[in-house]
DNA sequence: CTGAAAGCGCTTACAG
DNA sequence: CTGAAAGCGCTTACAG
């Protein structure tokens, strides 16, 4: 028996399956007696409509796919959290996966929510485009690529401005005196990884700043690449005086460092961090940060995958970023 | 036209809809040929199983609902993501919804839920087990109470002992000489909210603390409710030396009113958070927590709904909280 | 081992 | 406005 079927609401209310169904989905053909006698039966039998039952019929499931690389990420927690809430104020579900910073994670959870024929998928993507993610492409499935983006794909996104915000923290520190900007890059493979570490050598040459290649230290978007990095730098020859990180979870990383050795931060180095996550102001100094919106983010990207359902163009969006000065950032210090 | 279905497969590899069924959901009864037949055909026309067909023929949809109050409290994001990655190995997909601290949100969350036919729902619970909660208990849907529980409500959970960390966290202050300690609780709506502050007046009373009821100040889970707290206790005219949050919200909230209004944490004050976030370990000087294990929790929650799905008795768990002291918690200093 | 057929619970033209 | 019927894409007894 389980919960009642349509059918059993009809026996009930006296009516066929087909009056049954429009009443339930406001047809505006039924009436004013149907509905009723509908009403009043569904309510008593406690009728919960089947989803899976409805979306076969259908061509829709009213199910999206959210892809991240990790929830455990404040950054994409925020994005995950406006999806589903938006998302639930439509009645759309939201099925939430992580890819973990790993392709063939990727490809697992995209095979599932194809096969669960989600309307849409928003995705923070990985790898170059080819597995599932062409698969899934090809079925003209609608996706839209939040945060990141893969070159040479041709789908509708919404991003920050990496260059911006980059420049902004660069030319920041270049006026506090910092002569050695070290930067602790993103994985390469990644949109976000490559544009922020091509804006702080632009940043870099346009300021005049000390181009050394030993600067950069390449990280992995993992809090341990950052501590990895921070030691890295510091522990050079001619250390930098001041330290930038492409992404949040690499910025806890390179506090973490500065915190074990001892140093000073926006004293003995300067350090800017990226996404404005609450702990960084808290952080004692709190932390200069270059910050984006993943609220907006979020509800943008839900907004286009609606967009492209209903058939309507849909362009890609660019959101600013920009510099949250506080206080560890702070005059240049003699380097080590 | 579309993605092929199972009978464009049949009709390719030249076989009925019954045997591409069967070999493809690993059906013993099936010959070798027939399986080649059919795994040639359905790769070259990319077939990709309809999990909505498949759920409506069978009982179960190979799906789990998780309802949290917010994944943006890196507490439920860590739960989010561990029960998101066991479901996925296992493929079964997670349905993310946030309650936001709202009995509505909860409700038109589980109604969303059991539309889609979830195998089963992990929920950290509010209210009083009437609404939409009731509902899905009386429809039999396994449901596991995950961090928090309803009195009243028999339904297996697994949860953290409140009580062992707080009494930790009041002895340790009582050896490093606090008499006055400060508690911002958590909602008395919630269980943990009730059991923390329960926990809370009876170490006091154990260690013969001051027990001065204005001592407690009425939080709500919420960032906000923490800087309110701290702020109202350490606007006392006899203000306490020491403070403890009873969740990792209002513990950011109580670091950022101490921080401030320029009170030296760990001197001046001595503060002991809840839940052991990543950032706590930053913040300088690093927060003494009462620490959980919310992975833990993630995983053993999703074993406890496979249990209760292959009909095995399931016996709720209460995992172990510590004290993990750092450098926020100090000797007792005058109070102002 | 294999196929024809019924059925999961809905929606939706098609008649009336 | 309403009902009978077909069908969405699978699975699963039932025969063979």
């Amino acid at each position: 028996m389980s919960t009642p079927t349509i059918r059993d609401v009809a026996a009930r209310a006296g009516v066929s399956v087909a009056t049954v169904s429009r009443v339930l989905s406001e047809d505006p053909r039924t009436s004013a007696s149907a509905r009723e006698k509908v009403f009043a039966a569904a309510s008593e039998m406690g009728f919960r409509p089947n989803a899976q039952a409805r979306s076969l019929r259908r061509t829709r499931t009213d199910t999206i796919g959210v892809l991240l690389s990790d929830v455990r990420n404040p950054f994409f927690a925020e994005i995950a959290h406006t999806v589903a809430q938006t998302a639930l104020e439509s009645d759309i579900a939201t099925l939430l996966c992580n890819a973990d910073e790993s392709t063939e994670q990727q490809d697992h959870a995209l095979d599932l929510l194809v096969s669960q024929r989600v309307d849409g998928i928003i995705v923070t993507p990985q790898g170059d485009g080819s597995g599932s993610l062409r698969d899934v492409l090809k079925l003209g499935l609608p996706v839209v690529f939040v945060d990141r983006v893969i070159d040479g794909v041709d789908v509708p996104s919404v991003t920050s401005d990496n260059r911006s915000g980059v420049t902004a923290a660069v030319e920041h520190l270049a006026a506090l005196g910092h002569r050695r900007v070290g930067f602790v890059a993103g994985p390469q493979e990644t949109s976000t990884g490559r544009e922020r570490l091509v804006a702080y050598r632009e940043a870099i040459a346009a300021a005049g700043l000390d181009a050394d290649p030993a600067l950069v230290y390449q990280g992995d978007f993992r809090v341990a690449s950052g501590v990895a990095g921070a030691r890295a730098l510091l522990d050079l020859d001619d250390a930098p005086t001041a330290l930038v990180a492409a992404d949040s979870l690499m910025t806890f990383g390179v506090l973490q460092e500065c915190q074990d050795r001892g140093v000073r931060i926006g004293d003995d180095v300067s350090v800017i961090g990226y996404d404005d996550i609450d702990s960084f102001r808290l952080v004692n100094p709190p932390v200069t940060v270059i910050a984006h919106d993943p609220a907006r983010m979020g509800a943008l990207a839900v907004a286009m995958i609606r967009d492209l359902l209903a058939g309507e163009p849909v362009t890609s969006a660019v959101l600013a970023s920009n510099l949250v000065e506080r206080a560890s950032t702070g005059p240049a210090r003699r380097s080590a």
